[in-house]
RNA sequence: CGGGGUGUAGCGUAGCCCGGUCAUCGCGCCUGCUUUGGGAGCAGGAGGUCGCAGGUUCGAAUCCUGCCACCCCGACCA
């Protein structure tokens, strides 16, 4: 922290390490690719965490708490789930270590505590969770279940990327479990959309919405509803996720009910997340030179005030106007911070609240208290007005509005000249490898086209949208024919 | 796992080619005084297994071998 930023880094890691929210990673490779969230970091996880655990509880979700380990047989019963998750996986073989014999201050893994079966540390917790859900329902009474749970999850990636990939991740996961195939697949869709809303009105980040290809969507699921967003290099990420499982879990796990007509029938089923993955998107898509840039309906702090003053005198003077100041903000429900450190000059401050992206800054001095003002500064435009005393709570209301709109905004008119229509495949590696960003391009539907396409220009479909549907033209690749335009892009 | 790079104080680094007062500099930290409207100044001070383990040598941050970690590019992926 404190240091002086002077140009965008091309390498997003760094730039992290940079910011507010630091990785500070072990000397060895059990703890490879793991991440230290800093108290500030956390707080905006914790932030977008009690928004979006709001959403979910006002549209009939509950929390609930699932083991950690799954046992390996477990994890087998779902072939296709099973097979996607293999290959990343940390697995708990033994349950107790020993003093070394050959060197008493080492310890060595107690050979005689071999675990009659492996236990797996959770990738996602389809299978537990399917395995507790054969328990619990019986009838079509025991239907829906709308259950979430906010966990960590562990995925040994061969190559990790701070925030955005790493081998330890925080997320919420959601199981549900319904009685129709309907009904399932609009909970998909429920959920879809909930992710819209929490992106574009809280993250203030645009997103595409729509379907994952075959190749792209989840092992188990039926169909893969994602929502993607562009980030300010030109690289799509994926935002959030929702599976429509169809019954392959309920299948896996035998989990079956009495329907209202007497018949017994396997469940419906969904699962959906989103991840610390989105710190990294929020930081990624609206930070300057400067810092962060956090918009106000998940910033930690919305409002800092700052001091300035010579000696402990003038600097009480200040502190019982801000007294006023402070409780007014309160009353409105606007946080804030009051930043009466009286070893750091403002300058400073100035600089580490930018850094910091706190949306709106206060500065108040005895220059202010004479004329009964002060000196506010939009961290979105870096203007800075002076307002009347008895004007601030409306400034400040309006203000946070203003900049939670111009960052939306931004991002959206950024997206938007980054999505370009190609229909020859010269033009689209050409748009690719100058511009960047989401390619728009009729596709014929095939594996094969989409496999050839990723091989020759590293671009994958990231979104089959739902907005442009039904534009018949000519696949860009195959040269057959293609009904809809797909979004193409080099993704993190 | 393949290809490239890096590892020196809390952070960022110089030194490595050509072994020998080379452990350098900046930030940060501690003490004191002066400062405070855009990252304070001066003076003094603390802090290091030079990634780890071997080897070569009278002598290794420097050369050799092995290992580990991190970064970038692939394969894989939220």
């Amino acid at each position: 922290m404190g240091k002086k930023l002077t140009k965008r880094s091309e390498d997003y890691s760094k730039w992290y390490n940079e910011l507010v929210v630091m990785a500070d990673l072990a000397e060895n490779s059990a703890v490879r690719g793991c991440m230290v969230i800093k108290p500030y970091g956390f707080a905006i996880w914790e932030k977008m965490q009690s928004e979006l655990d709001k959403m979910f509880k006002d549209t009939g979700h509950q929390n609930a708490y699932f083991p950690l380990f799954v046992p390996k047989s477990l994890f087998e019963a779902e072939e296709k789930n099973a097979e996607g998750f293999a290959k990343e996986c940390a697995v708990v073989t033994h349950y107790r270590l020993k003093a070394d014999p050959d060197n008493s201050s080492k310890l060595i893994v107690d050979p005689d505590a071999k675990l009659e079966e492996e236990l797996i540390v959770r990738p996602t917790s389809e299978a537990i969770i399917w395995k507790t859900y054969k328990n619990w329902i019986q009838s079509y009474r025991d239907l829906p279940i709308l259950i979430n749970q906010w966990a960590n999850v562990v995925r040994w990636e061969m190559r990790t990327r701070l925030f955005l990939r790493t081998a330890e991740f925080l997320w919420q996961e959601g199981h549900t479990a319904h009685a129709t195939k309907e009904e399932a697949l609009k909970e998909t869709k429920l959920i879809n959309d909930l992710y819209v809303d929490f992106a574009e009105n809280f993250m203030a980040m645009p997103v595409v919405q729509g379907l994952k290809s075959e190749n792209e969507r989840f092992a188990g699921a039926e169909e893969t509803y994602c929502i993607e967003a562009l980030m300010q290099d030109g690289k799509a990420l994926q935002a959030g996720t929702s599976h429509f499982l169809g019954q392959n879990f309920s299948k896996a796990f035998d989990v079956k009910f009495a329907t209202q007509s007497g018949g017994l029938e396997h469940v419906w089923a969904s699962s959906w997340g989103v991840s610390s993955r989105l710190m990294g998107a929020l930081i990624m898509i609206h930070s300057d030179d400067k810092g962060l840039i956090l918009p106000p309906n998940l910033s930690p702090i919305q409002v800092v005030i700052i001091p300035i003053y010579k000696g402990a005198e003038q600097l009480e003077t200040i502190s019982i106007v801000v007294d006023k100041i402070k409780k007014e903000l309160a009353d409105f429900g606007v946080s804030f911070k009051y930043d009466d450190r009286d070893n750091l000059k403002p300058g400073y401050k100035f600089n580490e609240y930018e850094l910091k992206g706190v949306p709106i800054r206060i500065a108040i001095g005895p220059r202010d208290l004479e004329n009964n003002v002060v000196e506010l500064a939009r961290r979105d435009t870096l203007e800075k007005t002076i307002v009347p005393m008895k004007d601030i709570n409306k400034y400040i209301k309006s203000t946070l509005k203003e900049i939670q709109k111009n960052l939306f905004d931004k991002a959206y008119n950024f997206r938007e000249e980054h999505i370009t229509e190609v229909d020859t495949f010269d033009k689209f590696k050409s748009v690719l490898s100058t511009k960047g960003g989401f390619v728009s391009a009729h596709w014929d539907g095939t594996l094969d086209t989409e496999q050839a396409i990723k091989k020759e220009t590293k671009a994958t479909i990231r979104c089959i949208p739902f907005s442009d549907k039904n534009r018949q033209g000519v696949c860009v690749y195959s040269g057959k024919p293609s009904s809809q335009r797909v979004l193409f892009a080099k993704a993190y």
